[in-house]
RNA sequence: GCAUCGAUGGUCUAGUGGUAUGACUUAGGCCUUCCAAGCCUAUAGCCCGGGUUCAAUUCCCGGUCGAUGCACCA
């Protein structure tokens, strides 16, 4: 079979030549962590976002929203980017060597120095040596390098902005929004696919590490409280490849564990992280993904943010790579939406009326300002308002004015038992986050589709992508390039794109060259006009993967092809 | 970011201090009645910048990109 070494090579090798990933601006020399998406490329991505909405907006009923990539820089002071998402370096000033600040402080016995403040860490530093180069630091400047591109908006750079390092900020500051939308109910979700930015250090592994990447992100919203999945029964009985903690722990390969059992013996915490692990399983797999080459390994505590409750990737194997995660997985908590309430001082809350209005019984305390007011004169007011937060005894009740006991007597107060009826309350919602990284699907759809296998003596070259997610849906083929068969070829090929199918023709070269060309790229069904065609108003069908032909009308075909593309209809049934 | 190695048509490759070999691909033509057949023709290349030199794809320095190791990293 194929050396697997160099799949990578062989799969972006023909990426390149046959137009779905380049290098960005090549004619500039291009730039590490940046691809161009080709003609093919950018067909297959569309499709596989699509297969994702298929998903999420049509199945789950999530509706998608878009947000601007650049975001005002509070965004990211709440999420946590502009602390959280930096290391502190310097640069030694002999041998111009950038440094990580804290390492070397740590290197010299301090410690906790990654929580220290640029201006601490560079007093601690300045008299120890360069790791580099030994020579002594001295003053240097310590900063932040942080992994978000920065921008300016509007002239004179008044005002910082930020290119996006995720898509999710944009569904958890849209929140009031999204709630009213939903019509003040939980749960609800929303989606958004869009681009990301992250300024990595060292980008290698061509695309699967990209500082410009595609995300498809789901925030879900739901109650603290209802962690049940309402449509659990879906994927109850679904099995999913686990690497929990106990197994990592205990170096056990992943096992196949429906989704019900793993809710009920604890190994996930709640139906909602289930349902959605058993959901990108479907999906990963739908596009093109090995099921033999997918695991969910679930985040080690030491790995989880400090705020998740659970937190899984799906991990797909490359013979390159290794286990790449793709997809992660998350029960928030109300992190997010606390964090931004902080910071911007609004509301991010849902308020949940109870099925029964409850009572609640209250001590009150009202002052009698009559007679306060002539007693205290201006510190009337401040004895009011501890009245009011105290639950005074028999005799009354001591407080403390500017400093000085006061005791007031009972009859400067009345006290009522009053009971309130209490409709409802205020909820932080949990945030349930599936998390895919688009471009990342994309190469293990290619790694995993291509094959190659020897056919009469020779190379055969072949994409096996689901039809759905291929480039080209349908070539059509004259076999001889005369006698009126490019004319009925170059109808079928309108009539199919007249049902929406992407048909490419084609009648340069032997038949067997231009059906290799097509393997080569994934196209599902090629078409073949021969002279029987002028006869019968027939042609063949060409399955890609068994080589297969049958022999099927003219009429109507453009339809067929759409049915066997939109997997209602199998090559094997016809 | 550091260290080491590398970069020749679209792809793979030969080779050189005096502008470059072959194959595949692609395009046009001939041929061809179903899986990369054959023939003719054409297109197209020494990663970028600087230096040494009469002359640099070749030697030197820097950069870019890629591979590997270290560092870094959701």
């Amino acid at each position: 079979m194929i050396a697997m070494s160099d799949i990578y090579e062989k799969i972006m090798d023909l990426a390149k030549r046959r137009g779905f990933i380049w290098p960005t601006s090549e004619c500039y020399g291009s730039v590490a962590g940046f691809i161009d998406y080709g003609p093919l490329g950018s067909m297959m991505k569309r499709n596989i976002e699509n297969a994702w909405r298929k998903f999420y907006i049509i199945q789950e009923g999530y509706y998608e929203i878009e947000c601007p990539i650049i975001g005002q820089e509070d965004i990211f002071i709440a999420s946590g980017h502009v602390k959280g998402f930096s290391d502190k370096m310097c640069q030694c000033p002999s041998c111009r060597e950038f440094l990580r600040a804290d390492h070397i402080a740590e290197a010299h016995g301090v410690t906790g120095a990654s929580v220290l403040g640029t201006e601490d860490l560079a007093r601690l530093i300045c008299s120890l040596p360069c790791p580099a180069c030994e020579e002594v630091l001295g003053p240097v400047e310590v900063f932040n390098f942080n992994l978000m591109f920065q921008t300016a908006i509007g002239p004179g750079s008044q005002r910082r902005g930020y290119l996006r390092p995720e898509t999710a900020q944009g569904m958890f500051t849209d929140f009031q929004r999204l709630l009213r939308f939903y019509r003040d109910r939980l749960p609800f979700g929303a989606v958004q696919i869009g681009k990301s930015f992250r300024n990595e250090i060292s980008p290698r592994q061509g695309m699967i590490r990209l500082r410009e990447f595609t995300q498809a992100e789901a925030e879900i919203f739901v109650h603290p409280g209802e962690k049940d999945h309402p449509a659990f029964s879906r994927y109850e009985g679904y099995f999913v490849p686990l690497l929990s903690i106990t197994r990592q722990e205990e170096d056990l390969p992943p096992v196949n564990c429906t989704m019900g059992e793993a809710v009920r013996e604890g190994t996930i915490a709640n139906q909602y992280v289930a349902y959605y692990l058993a959901l990108t399983h479907q999906l990963l797999v739908s596009i093109g993904v090995n099921p033999d080459k997918l695991r969910f390994r679930q985040h080690l505590p030491d790995e989880r943010a400090h705020y998740a409750e659970d937190c899984w990737d799906a991990e797909v194997f490359s013979d390159r790579f290794g286990w790449v995660e793709t997809v992660g997985i998350a029960d928030r908590t109300d992190y997010d939406l606390r964090a931004h309430e902080r910071q911007s001082g609004e509301r991010f809350s849902a308020f949940i009326p109870y099925d029964i209005p409850r009572k609640e019984s209250r001590i009150r305390v009202t002052p009698d300002m009559g007679a306060l007011g002539p007693r205290f004169r201006g510190e009337a007011r401040a004895v009011a308002e501890a009245l009011c937060a105290s639950i005074p005894g028999p005799d009354g009740l001591t407080v403390t004015i500017g400093g000085k006991p006061v005791h007031i007597t009972p009859d400067l107060y009345t006290v009522k038992e009053e009971i309130s009826e209490v409709p409802g309350t205020d909820v932080v919602p949990h945030v349930i986050e599936p998390s895919y990284g688009i471009d990342r699907m994309i190469y293990a759809v290619l790694e995993h589709s291509y094959f190659e296998e020897m056919v009469d003596g020779e190379e055969r070259r072949v994409l096996r992508l689901p039809p759905g997610i291929a480039p080209v849906q349908v070539a059509v083929l004259p076999l001889m390039n005369r006698d009126g068969l490019p004319e009925i070829a170059r109808e079928i090929v309108d009539g199919a794109r007249e049902e929406g199918v992407i048909a490419e023709y084609d009648d340069s070269g032997a038949i067997g060259r231009r059906y290799r060309r097509q393997d080569e790229v994934g196209t599902p069904f090629a078409i073949t006009v021969d002279y029987e065609t002028r006869e019968d108003r027939t042609v063949t069908l060409r399955d890609r993967d068994s080589m297969r032909q049958v022999r099927v009308p003219v009429e109507g075909i453009g339809s067929l092809i759409r049915s066997l593309v939109e997997g209602r209809l199998s090559f094997a049934g016809l």
